[in-house]
DNA sequence: TATGTAATTTCGATTTCCGGAAACGGTAGG
DNA sequence: CCTACCGTTTCCGGAAATCGAAATTACATA
């Protein structure tokens, strides 16, 4: 028999994994599939989970979902959702600065979803509304956010099909790898003609605990408007901003 | 030797809620003391829960917190925060209704934070604020939330001590208990003069994902004005307000 | 430096878990 | 009705993880 390399714990993590990143429901069989297990050991495992509450299946169906204790752990760790009223002030700061469209993007699913906005009191059509979601291979936000989680993830979600909206997409894994190590050293992201045709828009990750990157800050706006502005401008303005929101963030929880 | 009496998964699971509830930081004597486990075994589980990325210690020090992992995984599986958006134009109708203040309020940590807020054009003072937390068991959404919760996370909250803020603040875990079970029984909450002086209000749980209760809808006011409405009426004005709420958040997800 | 507490490691006996394979029941589709 | 697939349960033998207790080491802080 071939020695186990893995922990059980790692495999139940892996199992739980799989579970989130499906949202609306999973079959055991995808399960075993995405978790690499054999049918048999995927039940056992899968069993246990529910036992303790961390699975369930949806009411008369065979599909797994996230359970209730894990849902509430969710509430429990209290993701910090005060953020959008700490950020209003300082998100108005670089609005009248560049008379641009300013958000904050927080990692939702497996795309990243638009959490607070801040536009120019002359704009009345926007890019972004509170609650809209964009793909992370497209957006500046998306990419911030990305660079800053485990290979594993990266994998997952450059592993999924990516849609290509514009012929600026890039939809190759290699070449998006290439740019989220980029993201990494530099933290700034930009997103050129890759989603909205003719939409400009930068971001740089937030780390709003201090250390895990689950957010980030971005601008928006027509790329001639945008571009009359150095990049290089820009980044150090939302980078300053961003450190200057994370602080206040960090001192307000203590 | 004592036979085993729980299974690994279990263990682990209760040392994550230990360290999700702490918020920022825990030890490992408390963890070991919240999950009654012996020093040595405490110490074997955090290092492997560590390993596989489901905790941290931060920086420098022994303290531990929830890992980057299951972070995400909790922003993964985390609702679309839009509940906000779908629930305005309905608690407005409440607000018109009754004339009193309309909230939402949602399990945070082991509290409840307030998450969106209505009140009548009038009002200038109110007893909630977004962002505001209140203690579980004195509130009537608090009691609308506890009330689902699985009966180890109610133990772990009437277990921590309970501030009494008036002569009506219950503050006994039986009596509680029971309020709880009619709580469940009724769908409706009422917390009356248990907070504030004077102040009378009522809730009814919210299942969002129509499977778990983390939010509630309340309404709140100055007993005095509030009681010239039967608490019966008050009920199914909230209740179905709650029904339709759900229904337009189910059906926008699909 | 002394002293107590917390953290970590070691130990052997025990239990659990693994993969592989095989069998059975249910269910959907042809 | 038959077939194919999925979910579920069972068996095995060996590898690995688990347990509590006790011993050792690190860390405070007096």
């Amino acid at each position: 028999m071939m020695p186990r390399s893995e922990t059980p714990l790692g495999r139940y993590v892996r199992i739980i994994e799989a579970v989130g990143a499906a949202g609306d429901g999973i079959r055991l069989s995808e399960i075993a599939r995405a978790a690499d297990l054999q049918a048999g050991t995927a039940h056992r495992l899968v069993s246990s989970l529910k036992e303790v509450g961390l699975l369930e299946t949806v009411e008369g169906t065979r599909l797994y979902v996230l359970g209730h204790r894990l849902m509430r752990l969710l509430h429990v760790a209290a993701l910090p959702s005060n953020v959008v009223l700490i950020a209003r002030p300082f998100m108005r700061e670089l609005v009248s600065e560049f008379g641009e469209t300013v958000f904050i993007a927080r990692l939702a699913g497996t795309a990243v979803e638009t959490v607070a906005l801040e536009q120019p009191d002359e704009d009345y059509r926007s890019f972004v509304h509170p609650g809209r979601e964009f793909p992370m291979h497209a957006t500046a936000t998306g990419k911030s956010i990305l660079a800053f989680q485990d290979s594993d993830f990266v994998d997952r979600i450059l592993s999924m099909p990516m849609a290509r909206f514009t012929e600026n997409t890039c939809v190759e894994a290699e070449a998006l790898r290439a740019q989220l190590e980029e993201v990494r050293r530099t933290e700034f992201a930009v997103c050129d003609n890759e989603m909205d045709l003719g939409v400009l828009s930068y971001a740089c990750p937030l780390k709003l605990d201090g250390r895990n990157v689950f957010h980030a800050l971005g601008i928006v706006g027509f790329g001639e408007r945008m571009r009359q502005v150095p990049s290089e401008t820009v980044r150090q303005a939302i980078a300053a901003t961003a450190a200057r929101m994370i602080a206040k963030a960090t001192e307000h929880a203590s």
